[in-house]
Parts: structure tokens; sequence; C-alpha cells
DNA sequence: CTGGATTCCTGCTTGC
DNA sequence: TGCAAGCAGGAATCCA
């Protein structure tokens, strides 16, 4: 699952084509572009400007302003590099963008929960985004701010994209281990110093992720194809029954908000 | 406000 | 071995 470590690990991987042209755009699966402010043939002959990110989206922007592509992965999707020559004969390969140098960039999303957006002003999508969790405007004070009062599940919260853009179930389950506290706490019910710590371990599980290079659970590839590396030092998710690193208790499966969690009894508070 | 169910979808796992 | 059912989940949406 394509969370921000992920997605910022295709988006470095990807950024060797910054300046690229798009030579021709392939739309196999129309439904899968999910707003289209202009067609596909229209950038064609464009060059490519950026690649950024924000939450969980990839945004490449073209030379001509007003003319941007979004990719989200969702569960199962992949956006990665190929060799021009090299036939794309895989399953479920959506959407590519064939480059000038020789390269394109497939989508490829058996699920299909991912999409693209091709996007005269890519504000319309981000703009509802939260905060950035590896940026200085997300702090303690702001993670605060957003539980006070609040009686859902903080591991609802941090999920929620519209608060905090970026972390998935994953790293949400891995960074409330991080900070000992139960995924199925009451947001509000978080002290102050509570909350400075899940501030910091959110920060820190993110940046482990990306150095990592993402985490490889079952269908995530980088730009290039390859697996992530961060799977091998989960703690607690995708763990159950088996012992917890700090203490050598169980580690237990609940759902919380249609979600599986994993964390430790113990450990966590 | 909140939790739960539902929808989208395929592939893997489980049970018979 | 084969088949069907169950399960997983990011995000939007509806309902109680």
């Amino acid at each position: 699952m394509p969370e921000l470590p992920e997605v910022e690990t295709i988006k470095r991987s990807l950024a060797i084509n910054k300046g690229a042209r798009i030579s021709r755009i392939e739309v196999i699966r129309p439904d899968i572009i999910r707003i289209r402010d202009f067609e596909p043939e229209a950038v064609h002959g464009l060059t490519i400007n950026s690649f950024r990110r924000r939450g969980k989206y990839l945004i490449i922007s073209l030379d001509e302003r007003e003319s941007h592509i979004l990719v989200h992965m969702g569960m199962s999707g992949r956006f990665y590099m190929q060799e021009d020559q090299y036939e794309a004969n895989e399953k479920h390969v959506h959407f590519i963008i064939y480059l000038d140098n020789g390269r394109k960039m497939v989508f490829q999303d058996p699920r299909r929960f991912g999409g693209i957006w091709l996007l005269r002003n890519p504000d319309t999508i981000i703009c509802k985004l939260g905060k950035e969790p590896l940026n200085r405007e997300f702090c303690s004070a702001y993670l605060k701010s957003i539980v006070k009062d609040r009686r859902i599940a903080i591991k609802t919260l941090i999920l929620d994209q519209n608060l905090i853009s970026g972390i998935g179930n994953i790293y949400a389950d891995e960074a409330l281990f991080l900070a000992r506290i139960r995924p199925d706490r009451t947001a509000g019910s978080l002290s102050d110093e509570e909350a400075v710590r899940l501030c910091r371990a959110i920060k820190r599980v993110l940046r482990q992720g990306i150095e990592k290079r993402g985490t490889t659970f079952r269908d995530y590839r980088d730009g290039n194809n390859n697996r992530g590396g961060f799977q091998e030092h989960l703690q607690v998710y995708g763990r159950e029954g088996e012992e917890c690193p700090v203490c050598n208790s169980r580690i237990v499966r609940k759902r919380i908000g249609g979600r599986s969690s994993h964390y430790c009894v113990t450990c966590q508070k």
C-alpha cells in the first residue's frame, strides 16, 4: 500500500526523467482517469518540469502552465519506468507515458483503487489534504489541536488525510507502537506528553520508511520496479501472534475503524 | 460527531 | 485437486 514513504521513493526514482519530453500517452483503461481537465493528447510534446509529492499523491508538472498529471496508487498501484523497447505485456497496465529519452512510465493497478487526474490546477485536489507530517508545520502543537475533544480512535484520526496527509495503515500501526499508545485510545484522551511522543514517532517512522525505500508487504514496487526494504524493520504490522520486539508478549490484531490494527497490549497503553 | 456499513476491485488464503 | 467463500484495504459516501 503506497503511503508517504513509498510515494516519496517512487518520486525520487522517477526524478531522472525531469526535463524529458512526453512523446505520447496511452490510455488503456479510460476509467482510471478520475478527472479529465484536458485530453491526454494535449500534453504530447510537453516537457516534464517537476516530480513532486503531496500526501500519497505523485504530481507530475509539465512546462506548459496548468498541465499536471496526478497519480494515486491506492492499494495495489505501481508506477514505474521501463525501457521503451521492452514490451509491457503485464496484466493490469492502465496508463503509459512514453518519453523521448527511451523510457516509458507505466501505471499498473490490479485492484484499481488508484487513479490518474489530468488537472489544470492540482490545488483542486491538494488543498483538501492535511498537513505534511515531515514538514515543520506538523508539530506537537498541531497534533494537540486536532486531537482535542475528539472521541474517535487515535489511529482513525492519524489516518484522516484531511488532517495529516500520507499516513496509511502500516505506518499508523508502527508510529503508535513507537509512541507506546494503543491505537483504540480515544484521540481526546491523549496527554500532552503522549501527543509529543506520537508526533515524534510519526516523523521518525516515516523517515525510516523513506530511508529503507518503502515497505513491500505485497504489491509495492518503486519507480524502478524494485522492492522496498522497510518490511524487514516492521515491529508490529503483519506480526499478529508473534513476539513484541520490546517485551516478548504476543502482538494482537483488532479491527479499529474498519482497519486491521496490530499492537502490543503490554507496551502500548 | 461518530462508528459502521457499503462501494469500488483482484488475488491470495482458507475450508470443504 | 478444485471450487467457492472470505478477506484485505484507501477513500468517498450514506445511514443510524
